[in-house]
DNA sequence: GTGAAAGCGCTAACAA
DNA sequence: TTGTTAGCGCTTTCAC
């Protein structure tokens, strides 16, 4: 690791000159130019952008913060924040809290050190909190599946309502009448709300009555959908189940299992979001396109990094993902404001 | 965000005096210990660990790469390497490479600029060459599931002939005798050629005689599997398949699925490694704890950072974790040399 | 016990 | 066009 203190040394030239050929300056002889450019050729010398950032005050990192690196959600839109990244020169670096509030608060104590060129939280507990000092803090941010009020903040996030409208339109295609919705818990996030509010209308819209007692709300886990599922199954009224998350639908299936019954042959299963088209073979579900929020949402920030004083703007995907093996309906395409 | 200065002037006490108490100095009197400490307490100071990585040349961070991120293998067992170092003041920050060269030599010019405290490569490509580079510049490494000649560094394994012994076997004892093996490419990795072994000598050891054109080398993603999976099954005799890894056994069953071919009923299909308990429903699997893995990765790099000089260790774990739903075989457990 | 001074690798005035 | 100086926030001699 060759320093521009050794490069002035060989060359001759003042470490301010030097640094004025790493950085660009206009105003260096193409002489001294071409002198440095060689002996930074020669020591194969990197500028440290540690120390270069405690005097500019920014790195050019991106920070990813995701909720749960295990979850598909989350993996597939960091690959998306990647893909336009890569064509830059922020690097983005993933960190993973959990759901912790511990780990975020060491994470926001390392935050304030590094000064990150730009940060995409995702974790959907507490980025409000962090959300709100990354902020003040002034660094460039985009919430990725977090509306907050009054958009203060520039966002990328899923139609939910779309996707459970969608997912339950689905079920009735398919020939349900009679299909059970597995919610959010009492407290209902934002994101629980608009997709049980989707499942809702498209019921109505069908001209199917809603049955509030099949609306069951849960922790959006596997356990829940398997719990669930034992009720369920005993109302052989009940032909479909939509689910709020792929988990639930997940923890549904694994109960039926058990007790013998096969999704898409005894009865059909959907829920409100995109899963990896490696493992989604018996579960019906729409979705917004999470490699395309992860890239607009890296977009949106490289503008901001790049100082941008728009307001900020929140922009919102429609479904594009749609799966059904039973009407092999195909993908649509289309990004709303 | 304050400083030292600031307490400084606030303590009337001298800068370097305020380090010695922030980094515990015995030589400090009481009394300017408590000033300095309430005045820390007041300001809400922390210590700026990047500024001090310049002088120290370590800065209390982990380097975990990945060579993807959505990859449930990497995910779990950067959970594991997470849930150790959460007791530490490490912190974990994750790279996701792509299995991408450009990608990693960004990395590692980066990862020459910031002092890691040590790092954890785990992406099969180009961990060779980044392994050498991490140790020419001495920083703490622990390889996970790359063994290198002569073991001159750290490194945790899986047992990936017992895996693929395993998952033959547990084909064999579900009546199979005519098993397919989907293996890996002609310049075959180490995994790759252990894992084919161990289904030759689970064969042979259960008095099956091997049929070399029932051996189909390959990449190891979907395409593959789903391309040969057209040949096999022209071969009626073929009643079950043992693939190399994962993708390649969605593969067979994506093809499967097409021409109405169930697994478990119509075919087994086994992998040699672990998948999500959430995924795994149909393809029986053997392969080690993942998250284990981590762990004990996360505490071999941890005694490294302490500065242990213990000559090299490679530590392999053997298969715990078994699923066939045919037998209802249960998981073991155990920690191999 | 404590402080002054130097320096990590770099940039940013300010002179020249 | 170039060099000098100061300083980012911290640790580390080396005196006192």
């Amino acid at each position: 690791m060759s320093t521009i203190k050794e490069l002035s040394a060989i060359t001759g030239v003042s470490k301010s000159t030097i640094s004025r050929v790493i950085n660009n300056d206009a105003n260096v002889s193409e002489k001294t130019r071409r002198l440095v450019l060689d002996a930074i050729q020669e020591t194969n010398y990197t500028p440290n952008i540690i120390a270069r950032s405690m005097i500019t005050g920014k790195l050019p990192i991106v920070l990813i913060i995701v909720g749960d690196i295990l979850n598909y959600h989350f993996a597939k839109t960091v690959v998306g924040i990647e893909k336009v990244l890569s064509d830059t020169d922020y690097m983005p670096v993933v960190f993973n809290s959990m759901y912790n509030e511990e780990k975020e608060q060491k994470l926001l104590d390392m935050a304030k050190q590094f000064k990150f060129a730009g940060v995409i939280p995702m974790t959907a507990t507490g980025s409000s909190q962090l959300a709100r000092v990354f902020h003040d803090m002034d660094i460039p941010m985009v919430l990725v599946n977090k509306k907050m009020k009054r958009s203060e903040f520039d966002a990328v996030i899923a139609d939910e309502y779309e996707a459970s409208y969608t997912a339950t339109s689905e079920l009735i295609k398919n020939g349900h009448k009679r299909i059970a919705y597995l919610s959010g818990q009492n407290a209902k996030s934002r994101i629980s709300r608009e997709r049980e509010q989707g499942y809702r209308e498209a019921m109505e819209d069908h001209g199917i009555p809603i049955d509030e007692s099949i609306i069951y709300p849960a922790f959006l886990d596997i356990p829940s959908g398997y719990r669930i599922a034992k009720e369920i199954f005993k109302d052989k009224s009940i032909t479909a189940i939509c689910a709020n998350n792929y988990l639930m639908a997940a923890g549904v299936n694994q109960y039926a299992a058990e007790i013998g019954k096969q999704p898409l042959a005894d009865y059909d299963i959907a829920c409100c979001e995109s899963i990896s088209e490696i493992y989604a073979k018996d579960i019906i579900y729409a979705g917004s396109d999470l490699q395309q929020i992860g890239e607009t949402a890296a977009e949106l920030l490289l503008k901001r990094m790049k100082g941008s004083k728009e307001s900020p703007q929140t922009i919102t995907f429609s479904v594009t993902q749609v799966f059904n093996p039973k009407t092999a309906d195909n993908k649509k395409t289309g990004r709303k404001r």
